[in-house]
DNA sequence: AGGATCCGACTTTTT
DNA sequence: GTCGGATCCT
């Protein structure tokens, strides 16, 4: 331990060996903290204390793992096996399976992911015959999320003419019955959403004074990383779980905490020292991660915020490198300067690609860096947006998954009544639903005993919904003796899903196939990871939680080296060599939702920090002049942030006359794509609006006719010599009215007639057969 | 019941 | 530019 201890310095060591009482550390920026604390339970553990009785909460798995794993090294794997560590959700969740039938749940309750709380709320409010334009289901379920996050219950809500009032002020008088039915059903589910884990233990705690006296003596040291960012109920756990022992460690920054929207609460740092007596504060405040330009410039903006904890950051670094900011015409002008200076940059110091990052505000920006990252064949990776347990075929496979573990589960239970189709139809749910509510039992319950009910079904359909039951009870049976994997195998056979998601042999097809494929696969690993920690059985039940709450960055995937591209909400936490932070213009960043109030244009504020720490040697700030949002090209100005910057630590690099595209370079990277001889900054390429083909011709399973319209700012070429990658790029394909992606280099022409607006081609798929395409070149069109 | 087609809402951030 | 839901058609 000695030797680790010896890697600290002052400031760090003293919260370090810090054994007991309430304590707070203030951790600025790439401060070391995360060493602190992992240290600081290695050092509590080799002063005898128990690993049983230390909890530490984190706010996301995997630096809860990361921290497991390095304390592993420290004190032997086998004891750190038996911290409590993890994000408050999934501890919480495993707490409530153990007490679940004190609060008359069944201990197999499902989590229901954000998904399914929204399409239950659609159907509450449908089925009361609300105006779904008044009643939104995403601006219910963030009503009733915040309710929950400040344990206001259904019955508290009632209680409270205000909370009514206010919602009737804003047009929803129903918001209460809403919230009243949402909760109902939850429970007839059998199902907790992500609220519900950290409301439930609240209640779990407060209506039983023994079980709250067991974890208290359970979990003598408490720990929480990234505290600035919990919301009032997880607060009040902390509260009553540390109340006995009083040893309470909070790690946080107060000039971090971004996390307003979903209730975070950051007065919770603010007054953590009111809450306990004698609080022990200390301050980390020497940055180790980033330049003087970096960490000066930040400071200078964080310095804009009237709401904030005393502290001084600082670093010993070099000077760096000042920091870059560059203007382009286009979102696709910007995306072209980041993938090109992340080349040049690779190229000139021989740096992996896992150097960089690229930041941006919303999760939409990442499709035109995305283009230009392809074209530049920089490989890289996004992390966040639709998770990968999010699509629809996993969502699928895992409904039938559920189901199994709880069949009174809803939301998994409509999902695949009739996916793959079987003859049950809309009409038919309906009726169980309603069914359903008035003889108090779950759908299934209704169904397994169809006979017996008043439900209006004909006996063919009757017989339909008795083969469903049967179908799903044997894989309950199954799953006695079955491990997840050789489950999952079974059900996505017998089912049907694997034969229905094969008949779709597009490119996109194939891509849910290998997506069903990569999910099992994970069940393996799952499975041996499992037998390997004798401590836990790798049941289904596990699998499934894991699931539930695990966080696109959890996933490890095999190629590690890549550029990274996240939200800055997702990036809390990393640190890269080289960052850029995209899109930073007024009404993107800050964000124009984010501007009515102090508070939120300061959480913006907080944002732009955070994203401006991550850097440790080089940060690029990018904005564009102009930029498509929701498919139309909108002019934007630079954002307010950039100004913020004290000017000493900028470097205000070429304009965009100079970095614009060029089409003769662009020729030469892009090899033979090309391009007309007027300035392509002023060229808009039109989609043609109405498809080539109209209704006739006999296309069917596989429509052999395309309408392609260009992309942006490139002149397909029609006449490409047989045998050659296509200069498709990102086009649209047009079935239909559907549109299809093609991807660069995805398709291979093998035959072109004609050159013009309309070209006949045959196009072999990587994935699928040969499609003969008809080709429409949109009509140019000079702006400006 | 199920597929094809059409329409309009959406983009703040996530456990 | 993308998605899901509604509607129309068979």
């Amino acid at each position: 331990m000695e030797k680790y201890l010896s890697q600290l310095n002052e400031a760090q060591l003293e919260p370090t060996i810090q054994k007991e009482g309430p304590m707070i550390i203030i951790a600025g920026a790439g401060s070391g903290k995360t060493r602190v604390l992992t240290y600081r339970i290695a050092y509590l553990m080799s002063e005898g204390i128990d690993p049983f009785n230390i909890l530490s909460l984190t706010f996301t798995n995997k630096a809860a793992r990361e921290m497991k794993e390095r304390i592993a090294t420290i004190v032997g794997a086998s004891e750190a096996k038996n911290l409590w560590m993890g994000t408050f959700h999934s501890v919480f969740a495993k707490i409530l399976r153990i007490e679940a039938d004190k609060l008359g749940y069944p201990s197999n309750f499902t989590i229901y992911d954000t998904q399914d709380s929204d399409r239950l709320i659609a159907s509450i409010i449908k089925e009361m015959s609300l105006d779904k334009d008044i009643y939104k289901y995403k601006q219910v379920r963030s009503r009733i999320s915040s309710y929950k996050n400040s344990l206001i219950t259904v019955r508290a809500y009632f209680q409270n003419p205000e909370l009514k009032e206010a919602d009737a002020m804003a047009r929803r008088p129903r918001m209460g019955d809403i919230y009243k039915e949402y909760v109902e059903r939850c429970f007839k589910a059998g199902a907790m959403d992500f609220d519900d884990l950290l409301l439930k233990t609240n209640e779990l705690l407060t209506r039983y004074p023994e079980v709250l006296m067991k974890y208290q003596n359970r979990f003598k040291y408490i720990l929480v990383d990234e505290y600035q960012d919990t919301n009032h109920s997880q607060y009040l756990i902390v509260r009553a779980l540390s109340d006995k022992f009083q040893n309470i460690c909070v790690v946080g920054d107060d000039a971090q905490s971004i996390y307003a929207f979903r209730g975070a609460n950051i007065n919770n740092i603010l007054n953590f020292q009111k809450d306990y007596d004698d609080v022990k504060v200390f301050r980390l405040e020497q940055n180790y991660r980033s330049t003087k330009n970096i960490v000066n410039a930040a400071n200078s903006i964080i310095d804009k915020n009237q709401t904030k904890l005393d502290k001084v950051v600082w670093t010993a670094n070099d000077e760096g490198a000042k920091i870059k900011v560059n203007r382009s015409l286009t979102d696709g002008d910007e995306g072209r300067y980041v993938a090109s200076t992340i080349w040049e940059t690779k190229m000139n110091h021989q740096l992996p690609n896992s150097d960089f990052a690229i930041l941006y505000r919303t999760n939409a920006q990442s499709r035109s860096i995305e283009d230009a990252l392809r074209k530049r064949d920089i490989p890289y990776r996004i992390y966040g947006g639709l998770s990968f347990y999010q699509r629809k075929e996993i969502k699928d496979v895992l409904s039938y998954l559920r189901l199994i573990i709880n069949p009174a589960d809803e939301e998994a239970l409509k999902r695949i009544i009739n996916f793959p189709p079987r003859g049950i139809g809309q009409t038919t749910v309906d009726r169980l639903i309603v069914a359903a509510n008035g003889y108090k039992r779950s759908i299934f319950e209704v169904m397994k005993h169809i006979d017996k009910t008043e439900v209006n079904v004909n006996s063919g359909t009757k017989n339909k919904l008795k083969n469903f039951v049967t179908l799903i009870e044997s894989f309950q049976v199954l799953n006695q003796t079955a491990d997840v994997f050789e489950l999952a195998e079974y059900v996505t056979r017998t089912s049907g899903l694997i034969t229905e998601f094969k008949k779709d042999a597009t490119p996109e097809g194939v891509t849910r196939m290998e997506n069903i494929e990569e999910l099992l696969n994970g069940m393996k690993d799952f499975v041996e990871g499992q037998k390997e920690i004798a401590d836990t059985t790798g049941n289904l039940a596990e699998f499934l939680e894991d699931v539930a709450l695990a966080t696109d960055l959890d996933a490890d995937k095999g190629d590690t080296d890549h550029v990274a591209l996240m939200t800055i909400h997702l990036a809390k936490g990393l640190e890269f060599p080289y960052v850029f932070i995209v899109g930073l213009e007024e009404d993107l960043f800050p964000s124009a939702m984010s501007m009515n109030t102090r508070s939120e244009l300061e959480e913006e504020r907080r944002l732009f920090y955070v994203a401006l720490t991550r850097a440790e040697k080089q940060a690029y700030l990018t904005y564009a002049l102009s930029r498509y949002r929701w498919g139309k090209l909108v002019d934007s100005d630079p954002s307010r942030f950039i100004e913020e910057i004290d000017e000493q630590y900028l470097d205000i690099v070429t304009p965009i006359e100079e970095r614009r595209f060029n089409p003769m370079l662009s020729a030469d990277i892009f090899g033979d794509a090309e391009h007309t001889d007027v300035n392509p900054n002023k060229i808009r390429y039109k989609p043609a609006k109405q498809p080539v083909f109209k209704k006739g011709h006999t296309a069917k399973k596989e429509p052999q006719k395309f309408q392609v319209t260009t992309p942006k700012n490139l002149k397909p070429v029609a006449k490409t010599n047989s045998s050659e990658t296509t200069n498709l790029f990102d086009s649209k394909l047009v079935v239909g009215n559907t549109v299809k992606h093609i991807r660069f280099g995805t398709g291979e022409v093998l035959k072109i007639e004609g050159t013009g607006t309309d070209t006949k081609a045959e196009i072999k798929f990587q994935h699928g057969g040969v499609k003969k395409l008809l080709l429409r070149f949109a009509k140019l069109e000079v702006v400006g």
